[in-house]
Order: C-alpha cells, then sequence, then structure tokens
DNA sequence: TATGAATGAGGCTTCATTCAT
DNA sequence: AATGAATGAAGCCTCATTCAT
C-alpha cells in the first residue's frame, strides 16, 4: 500500500514534470521560428507543428497566442534580472565597472533573442489579453533601474560618472545595448565580420560612457591633453 | 492651335502635378497612422480615407501596400543623407564633431518617424514585392557609411578618435541613436520627463564616444592625461 | 453636362439599389437556411454560397454573424407591429376583437418565420455585439403592449375583458400566440394534418380568451347557462 | 465463502448505487449549468467540474454530450406523465378540469426546467446520435396525449368541451403552457412582477378554454345564454 | 480616371471525444 | 476505474488586392 501510494505520487510529479517540459517545448519551438523567419509569418499551427504536437495542446497551456509570446519575453527579462543582481554582488566587491558590465553582457549574450523580445514588446504593446503580464515584464525592467541607482549614484558622487540625474546613466546604458543589439542583425549593414570585436568595443563604450571629463567635451573639442 | 497645345501641355503638367500631390497625401496619411496607432492596425482602407480618396485609387499609386511602407522609409533615410551631406561639410570647414552631431540630431529630429523606420525595416525584410527598394535603402544607409569613413579616418589619423577599424565608429553611433529613439516611445520607462535634456546627454556621448583615451579605459581607469 | 450630372447620380443611385438588394439577398439566403436547418448547422460560409457571394462579401453588409441575425429579428417585429396597427385602426372603427384577431394572424401567418425569431432571441440574449439591436427589438415588441394597453382597458371598462390589470390579457395572447407557433413545428407530434383549421381554433381561443365570465369559471365548472 | 460471495454481492450492489449516484450527480450539474448560462456555453469540462469528477468520467456514463442532453429531457416529461396519471386519476373521481390542471401546473411548476427542455429538444432536433431516445420523448409525449384522449371526448359527449376534434383542446392546452414558459423568462417583458398570478390566471384561461360556448362566440359576441 | 464592392486565403480559437496511464 | 492531456475539425473574422462601372 505504501509502495501503491508512493508510486501513484511519484506518477502524478512525472506527469507534472511532463506537462512542464512539453510547455518548455512549446516556448522553444516558439522561439526558434519567431527568430528564424518573420515574426508575423508565426502561426500558432507552425508553432505546434514544431513542437510536435497537436494545435489544439498549444491551448492547454496558453490561453492565448499571445501568452506566449509574452512567457518568452518575461523569460528573458528575468535572466537578465538574475545575471544583474550578479553584477551588483561583484560591484559591491570593488569593482565599479561591474553592473553596466554585466547588463551589456547578459543582453549582448544572445543579442537574437534580444532583439526578439524588442519585437514582440513592439507588437504587444496594445493587446487587450497579457496587459498584467507586460506590466510585470515592465516592472522586472524597471526594478534593473532601481537596482543600478544606487551603484550609479554612488559612481557620481565619487566623481567617476558625469554628475547628471542617476537615470540618465542607466537609460543610456540601456539605449546603446538596444542599438548594439538591433545592429547585429540589420541586414542593411550586411553580414558584419568582426561583430564580436565589434560589440567588445561598443561594450567598452558603454562602461565609460557618461564618465565625468566627457559631457563638457561635447562642446568642447580641444585636446584633452594640456 | 498653338494655344491650345500650350493649355493641354499646361493640363498634362498640372495633372501630373495633382498626381504627385495626391502620392504624397496617401504617404503622409499613411505615416500619421502608422505612427498614432498599432501598426497592423494601419489597412489600406483607413489610410485611404484618410487620403481623402478611394481604396482603389492607392493602387494607381502604388502596386502594393508594402510599396507605400518602404516609400516612408526611402524618404526618412534620404532626408538623413541631406543632412548628414550638410554636416560633412561643415565638418570639412573645421568642425570634426559636425558629422556625428548632425547624423544624430537629424535622427532625434523626429523620433517618432525613425522608430516607425526601424519597424517597418523590420516587417519588410523578406517582403517578396519591394525586396529592390528595400536593397535601395540599405544602400543610403550604407553610403552614409561611406560618406563617414573618410571623415571618421581623418580624425583616426588626427589622433582624436580611437584606432580601431573605421565603422566600428559609425555603427557605434548609428546603434547609440537606434537605442535612443527606441528609449524616447519605450512604454516600460514611463513617461520620462526631462527627454530633450536626456536625449542632449545622450547626444553628446554619440559625439565623443570612441575617442581616443576611452576605449582603454575599458579596463584602465587612470586618469587619460599622462 | 446637366445629362452627365443626372447619369451620374443615376449611377450612384443604382448602385445603392444593387447593394441594398445584396443585403437583402444575404439576409433571405440566412432566413432559408436557418429555417430549414438546424441554426448551428447556419455557417457564415452556407449563407455566403446560398446568397452566391462571397464569404468576405456578407461582412461587407454585416459586421458579424450575429448582425444578420438580428436583423431578421428586426425586420418580423417591424412587420408585426405595422400589421398591429391596421388592426387598431380597425378596432377603432368599432370592431374590438380586431387587435387580437390582428396580432395572431400576423404572428400565424409566417410561423416558421415566427418560430425563427424565437430561437434567434434565445440564442442572441447575451451576445455582446448586437446588444442595441436586441434592446431595439424588446422596445418594439414592448410598443406593441402599449397599443394594446387602451384597447384592452377600454374592453375591461365596457365589461367584455375580465377585470385583471391589462397586461395580463396581452401577456396570455403572446404566450399562446407564441406556443401554437411552436406547435406548428415540434416534431414531437408528428406532421398535424389540419393545420390551418387548429390554428383556427386557436386563434378563437385567443380571442375571446380572458373575456368576463370565465375566470371566475376556472374553480367553479358548473353548466354556464341557468 | 458464503460471506465472501455475499460481501462480494454487495459490493458489486454497492459500487452499481455509487455509479447510478455520479450518473445522477452528472445530470444534475448539467441541468443547473444549462439553466443559468447560455446552453452553447455549457462545455463537457464544465459539466465534469461542477460534478466533481473527470471529463474522461462522464464518459463511462454518456457515449456522448448529447446523451446527457436527452437524458435530461426525457427525465422531465416522465415527471409529467407522473402527474399526469394522478390528474387522470382524480378525474375520474368527479373533477373533470384535474387534468388539463395537473397538466398545466406540472409544467409552470419548474418553469425555468420546462423552457430548458423546450430549448434542448430544438437542438437535438436533427442530431444523428440520440434519435432514438428523441423518439422515446416524443412517444411519451404523445402518450399524454392519449391518456387524455378519452378525458377529452367524454368532456366533448357530456357537452363540456366544443366539440372539435379532441386533439384540439389537446394541443391548445399544450400550446399555451408552452407560451406561458416563454413568457416567464423572456427578456422582452422585462421582470413581470407579478408573475405567480399572471400564471394563475393562464392557467385558469388553459382550464376553461375550449369550453362550449366559446368557439361560435369568436365571432359572435352575443350573450352565451340563449 | 476614380471608385469601392467583392473576394477568399489564412489566422486564431473552441470543444467534443479519445486514449494512455 | 478514473483521469485529463491531446487532438483537429470547424467556425468566425480580417484585409490586401482586383475589377467592373
Amino acid at each position: 500500500m505504501v509502495l501503491e501510494k508512493a508510486s501513484s505520487a511519484d506518477r502524478i510529479r512525472q506527469k507534472k514534470k511532463v506537462f512542464l517540459a512539453r510547455e518548455q517545448k512549446i516556448v522553444d519551438a516558439a522561439m526558434e521560428l519567431l527568430i528564424s523567419e518573420n515574426i508575423d509569418r508565426v502561426t500558432v499551427s507552425k508553432i505546434a507543428s514544431k513542437a510536435g504536437i497537436g494545435k489544439g495542446t498549444v491551448y492547454k497551456h496558453f490561453l492565448t497566442k499571445n501568452e506566449i509570446l509574452v512567457r518568452i519575453m518575461l523569460d528573458y527579462e528575468r535572466g537578465i534580472a538574475r545575471r544583474l543582481a550578479d553584477g551588483i554582488e561583484k560591484a559591491q566587491e570593488g569593482d565599479p565597472g561591474a553592473v553596466s558590465k554585466a547588463y551589456f553582457e547578459s543582453r549582448l549574450a544572445r543579442p537574437h533573442l534580444d532583439r526578439l523580445v524588442q519585437k514582440l514588446e513592439d507588437r504587444l504593446i496594445d493587446a487587450e489579453d497579457v496587459r498584467s503580464q507586460l506590466e510585470e515584464f515592465s516592472q522586472i525592467r524597471r526594478s534593473h533601474e532601481d537596482a543600478l541607482g544606487t551603484m550609479i549614484t554612488k559612481l557620481i558622487s565619487e566623481g567617476i560618472l558625469e554628475d547628471v540625474p542617476p537615470h540618465y546613466h542607466y537609460l543610456s546604458c540601456w539605449a546603446l545595448a538596444q542599438g548594439a543589439v538591433d545592429l547585429c542583425f540589420n541586414k542593411s549593414w550586411g553580414d558584419i565580420q568582426d561583430t564580436a570585436s565589434l560589440m567588445g568595443f561598443i561594450t567598452s563604450i558603454g562602461v565609460t560612457m557618461g564618465n565625468r571629463g566627457q559631457y563638457h567635451q561635447a562642446g568642447d573639442h580641444t585636446p584633452k591633453t594640456s
């Protein structure tokens, strides 16, 4: 009897596992398709096919197609949050650049995905369903901002960063990362050969940009050395 | 008879004018709609309505809906090209920052539109029709790069800009502008109060970024002057 | 020029006519299908087919499928309103039974349709779209009630009708008609051979029911004649 | 062994009981849902949920969803048959109106349910499965007719009821009851305040309608007595 | 020449039913 | 025996494009 009970509980646990695995399979299939072809071409049917399941099954896991999409967004932004937390820890150990670095690196690590999330955000921005999930998404993002706030304020007070409102720094950082990601895939530029190196260059800019001494130079292009 | 011919020619010229005016009206209507509401909600019908003409008429001017969209893209990119040319001229008159400045300013001047063009690029990227126009679009963009090439090379040789492949500078510039535009409208950040000032900050970064002395600093935060 | 203008106006009028004719064709096709087969089997596709047009065309005339259905309901109820108005006129000319008679006759004239409208009402009762049209439908129906109010009140005061709240009479009348219609088509009864005669019988009941002297008899079944 | 057998038989009986109880639970759950919300919104899933069992289990009791629905219809019509039998008994004890009264009262006792059965009949009318059960349903209904036949014939021969084919009386009765039920729930009439009283009025009409002397009055409103 | 009604492919979603566990 | 995840047919609706007037 005890064994039976155990096996029954196991079975349930097993089922849940399978269920969640399939859910992940759907998300992965969707991601793969969304990255590899034009977003509007990705239909629920295709996703189901790629996931190796029936169309109806998708709707056992997600209420609407949009819910699959926000799910991808949330998963991604949460991942960034985790990496950022690591960076903040390191920064507290004495490396002030670690935070922006962590931020850039986590976004540029899988630029395909980052760009996808950008696009999805754009399409879902006024979707009636998933409004709440989108709100959560934004909150995570804003939490990054909050987390960085202290760090940046500190750097400003130490005279390392230009003394402008702290969010200027963060948002600039975000903007550069955003653009860098776009850059990776923008077909106008053809296939950039040395992407990795270029991204390194941009990261370095991101890490130092806003450093004191640069802002005023904007209008003052005399040589920096006296 | 002579008079008649003249008037007939006039009439033709007049007609052409009207025709072109209408074409512009269509493009403008489309732009307005695309900026003010979700892109996928913008239908040919609505565009025609807003332009004050019949739906069928639209197809006298454009073979497909996509052609209206690329037209917007092309118009925009050509506009940038013009402003950039001005910047280059100024740069030759002795202001080496004038080029990047011109670039940033022209993109951030109507960020709505810039963002719209980003989005359109994304949607049209693998449209069968308009493939050639899209190619033209990319060429214009690459011509900016070319145009900037000399300038940047010169700045590098003068020791003002970091000595990395010239396109690194340009692409970084593009990336930051791209991201800055996204920033303006991204709902995750809520309504940014001091957008103008923030954009000024970013422009200043854009203008100076890649300046010699910064790249190495990435890992080396000793004062820049020896 | 005058002639030209005229012909242009004619053309527009002609077009409107054709358009409206097609609209009617859709409604007719829908009606025919709804009457001849199970309601849930009637799809927009079938309606379009029967009307000899494409599926998309239906949506040029009606915003949703439900709008076709309410349209049928409204058309029908308005028709009854017209006939009822005639009956009221006649009643004022001295035939007090003319009103109920008109009501019964108009409902039993095309019992298929009456029954269809009953069914449709049932299905659309909580449809988000067409809520307003349904409200209009109910208003027409209630207007019948109002119109009959005076008549019935008069008959009561003349001692012809039982002295109960006036709407009792009207609603009883409605109920009997409703049931009679159901009767015509209810398959449980098999095919009733002498429907016409039966309906006559029922109408006669409807016309006299509620006449004074009957209500009290409910509990008092002694022969009416002294 | 004997004991064991007994307990085994008991167990089987017990099981059957539980099985039947569950079956009833399904029917009840379905009924409740069908009455309280729009019929097409009621899914097998919801029924199973409300019954507190799994969806699959429902199919151990009923081969198709429709079978649940006819079951409700049959249960209801059988209930009426029982009450009608009582009425006939009473009628034979000397109360000639008892039959129609029993009929009306049993239908108006739970008008929600009566109306539900009307609706179900409508939807299932051409369902391939359940054709035989539907036939049974009709037979029960027609058996009411038969049962009433003698009674009505007797009342006719006694000169109490109008001398028309007996089924006229019965069907009129059915029709009025049918309509009365519709009346109770028809939203066009708003919430009728004094439903109970109104139903009493209608019942009284139902009980006396077709009484001799009324039919001829249809066109002849002179006093009933000679 | 301008028009807008007509078209139909194709997308999303629902739900009765099946079947492996 | 009970379960509920999986299935896919079928329905509604949108909209770019065509073409007769």
